[in-house]
DNA sequence: AATGAATGAGAGTTCATTCAT
DNA sequence: GATGAATGAACTCTCATTCAT
C-alpha cells in the first residue's frame, strides 16, 4: 500500500483569514519555513490523538507546532474549527483518493475490495490520524453532527452506489440494502481500525486484516447459488 | 425482541463511597427517595446523549434527575465516574444477557445471529443509550482506555470464542482470524447503530437491519464449497 | 445634607439568577452575613472608581468583596452587567429620592434649588459613587448607550418638567427651552462633581458649590424685568 | 460659525519617536505619503467615537486610515498615546483658537458668550470629535488624570480669568467663585454637547443652544440690582 | 518608511466539586 | 441524606505590540 501520506500534502486549499503565503524562496526549507497552517494541523493530529479533543489544550497544540498560542487563531477561528479543518483536510483527501481510484476499476467486487484496502491501508500509515478519525471526531457533538455526518454520508453513498451497481450487474446478492451494506462495511472497517489504534497497533496488521475482511464481505455479498 | 429494558433494572452492583440505600421500611415519608441513583443514571443517559459528555454539565444531569447538584456526588465520585457507572450498569447487563442467552444455543451460526439480534434489538429500544454506547463512550480518553476497552475486549472475546468454536466444528471458514471477525462484526453493528442514532432513527430499522447483517456475515463466514 | 447613604440600603430589588436570600437570623450580622450581592456592588464602586471599568479586573472586585471570582457570576451575568446593576441600584435610588422630595415642594424655583442640593449633596457623601456616575458610566459604550442614556433621559425629563411648570407659573423666563435648561443644569452639576471627584475633593466643597450654582442658575432663569 | 476645521490642520506639534516627515521634494512617487499621521488621527477620531477607546482595536484604526497596523507605531508609541495625541492635536487647537479670539474682545460678558459659541460651534461641525472630547477622553484613567486634567484645568483657568476680570470690572456678580463658574459653565456646555452627540444630533441644534445657554448664564452672572 | 504575520501575556468566564446547613 | 451557594483552577481567545522583511 503506497498511496502516499495524507498529511503534509500539497497546497492547502482553504484558509480562513490570512492571505499570507509568504515568499518561500528556493533556499532553506527548514526553520520557520512558513507553512504554519500545515504545522498546526500536524501538531493537532498528534495532540488530539494523544489527549482527545477536550483534554487537549490549544496551547499544547501550539507548543507541538512550535508557534505561539495566538498564531493558531490566525489560521483557525476556534479550537473546534481546528478539528473541523483537520477533518476537512485529511478526510477529503482520503475520499478524493478513493473515488479517483474506484473509477479505474471495473467490477463492483474489485471496487469493494479496493475501498477496504485503501481505507485500512492509508490509516495504517498514520495511526494518529486513524485515532482522530475513529475516535476524536465523535467528541465534539457540533463537529460530529454538523460537519462530519454530511461528509461521512457522502462516503457511505459512494460505497452504496458500488453495491447497487454490483447488484444490477448480478455480481452481488440483491436481497440486502446497499445503504445498509455501506454502513456495515464502513463500521466493520472502523471497528477494526478503532481496536487497532487503541491497542498495540502492530505493523502490517491492518493490511493483513484488509484482505480477510474483504474475503468475508465479498463472500457474504455473493449471490446465492440458485440466484445465479 | 423483548429482552427487557436495560435500565431501571434491579440492584445496583457497584458503588464507590456511600453506604446509602437507606432503611426503606414501610414508613419512608418520602416514597421514591431510594432510587436516586437510578434516577441520576437515567438522567445522565439522556443528557449525555443530547449534549455529549463534555458539553453536558453535571448540573444539567442533576436538574434532569430532579436532585441537587451535590446529591450526584453522594452516588458518584466524579462526572467521569458517572459515565463509567453508566457503562458498567448498562453494558454489563447487555453482556450478561447475551452470554446467558448464548449458552442456550447450539450452533455457532445461530449464536452469531443471536448476538447481532440482541445488540441491535436492545439498542433500538433505547436510542439514548445507543448514542451513549456508540458515541459518548469514546469521549473521555480515560474512560475509554482504562475502562471501556477491557470490558469491550471481553465482549469481543466472547464473540471470537463463538467464531473459534464454529471453526472447530466445521461450521465456519477457517481462513480468517476469530478475533478479527469479532472486531469487524462488532464494528459493523456499531456502524449501523451509529448512523441510526445520528440519523432519523426509524422505528424497527435496527431489527430489520439485524437480519440482513446476519445474512451477509454468516454467508461470508461459511466454509468454501471445497472446504466442506 | 443628610439624605442618607445611597448604598448599603434596604432590600435589593432585582436579582438575576439566584433565589437565595439565606436565613439571616437576628444573630451575628458580621462575618459571612450573606449579602453577597451588596458586598459585590460596594466593592465594584470602589474598584471601578479607582481603576476605571476596563482596567478593573473582575478578580479585583472579587477580592475587594471578599468572595471568589466565580461568585460574582452567581449575581451578575457579566462584568458589564455588574456596571449596569451598579447604576440601576444606585442611580435609581438617587432619582427616586429626588422625585419624592420634589413632590413636597411648591415653587419651581425651590424645586430646582433642591435638585441641585440633592445631586451634589448625595454625591459628596460618596465620592467613589460620584466618580462612577460621572466618569465610569461613560466607559462602556454599550452600557452608556443602551442603558444609562434612557435612565438619564428620564432624569432630564424630570428637571425639564419642573422648568416648564415654572415657566407656566410665571416664575421662570419663557425664552429658553426647558429641555435645554435641564441638560445644561445637569451638565453644570456633572462638571462640578467631575472636577471635584478628580481633584482633591475637599470636604464640604460640593455643598458650598450647590448654593452658588443654584444662585446663578435661578437668577439666570428669572424672568426679565419687563417680562414680569 | 466658520472658525474652520479642527482637523487636517497645519503642522503637527509633538511627536515622540520618529524623525519622520520625509523629504517631500517635488519628486515623491507616492504622493500623499506624508500625511500618514493626520490620516491616522482622523481615523482614530472616527473609530474611537464609534466604539469607545477600549473597544476600538488598533487594527480598526489602521484599517480606517488605510495603513498597516505597525505603521501606527511609527507615529505613536501606544494606543493610549494615540488618544493623547488626538486630544493634544484637536483640543490644543480649540484652546488656542479661543484664547486668540478672546484677546480681540473687550467686555467679559462678550468673552463668555464667545467661549460658549466657539465651544459649541466647533464641536457641532465635528460630531465624532465632540464624542471623543465629551466621552472618550474619560475612558482611559491614565489619559484622563495625567494628561487631560491639566490641559482641561488650563482651559478652566482661562474661563475663570475672564470671570474674575468681569467681577473686577463690575460687569459680573462678585458673590460667586470664578473657578466654580468656570467649572459649571464648562459642565453645562459639556452636558449639552454630550446629550447632543449621543442623541440625534440635529443640524444647528448646538448653535441655537449656545445663545440660550449664554443668555441664562450671563443673566445669572449679572450683578444684583442693588450691587450695581 | 512601511508592512502584517507573529507573538504571548492576560482577561473574562465556566463548571466540577465541596461543605456548612 | 440532601441541598445549592460558594469556590477557584483552568480554559479559550483577544489584541496591543514587535520585528524581520
Amino acid at each position: 500500500m503506497s498511496e502516499g501520506s495524507l498529511s503534509k500534502s500539497g497546497a492547502s486549499k482553504k484558509r480562513e483569514k490570512p492571505a499570507k503565503k509568504p515568499a518561500r524562496g528556493g533556499s532553506g526549507r527548514d526553520r520557520k519555513s512558513g507553512d504554519k497552517r500545515e504545522r498546526i494541523l500536524s501538531a493537532a493530529v498528534k495532540v488530539f490523538a494523544k489527549s482527545g479533543f477536550f483534554d487537549a489544550r490549544v496551547s499544547d497544540v501550539a507548543k507541538a507546532a512550535g508557534v505561539a498560542d495566538g498564531t493558531i487563531y490566525l489560521y483557525f477561528t476556534s479550537k473546534e474549527h481546528l478539528l473541523v479543518s483537520l477533518f476537512e483536510d485529511r478526510v477529503d483527501k482520503l475520499l478524493a483518493f478513493i473515488e479517483t481510484d474506484l473509477a479505474k476499476i471495473g467490477s463492483a467486487k474489485d471496487k469493494l475490495r479496493r475501498v477496504i484496502e485503501v481505507q485500512l491501508g492509508l490509516l495504517e500509515e498514520e495511526r494518529d490520524l486513524a485515532e482522530v478519525i475513529t475516535v476524536i471526531i465523535r467528541q465534539s457533538s457540533k463537529v460530529l453532527k454538523e460537519f462530519a455526518t454530511p461528509k461521512f454520508t457522502s462516503y457511505l453513498d459512494t460505497i452504496a452506489r458500488v453495491v447497487a451497481e454490483g447488484q444490477a450487474a448480478g455480481e452481488l446478492r440483491t436481497d440486502v440494502s446497499p445503504s445498509l451494506v455501506a454502513r456495515a462495511t464502513f463500521g466493520a472497517l472502523d471497528g477494526v481500525t478503532f481496536t487497532w489504534a487503541l491497542g498495540r497497533a502492530e505493523e502490517g496488521a491492518l493490511s493483513r486484516a484488509a484482505s480477510q475482511v474483504a474475503d468475508i464481505l465479498l463472500r457474504g455479498l455473493s449471490p446465492s447459488l440458485h440466484e445465479k
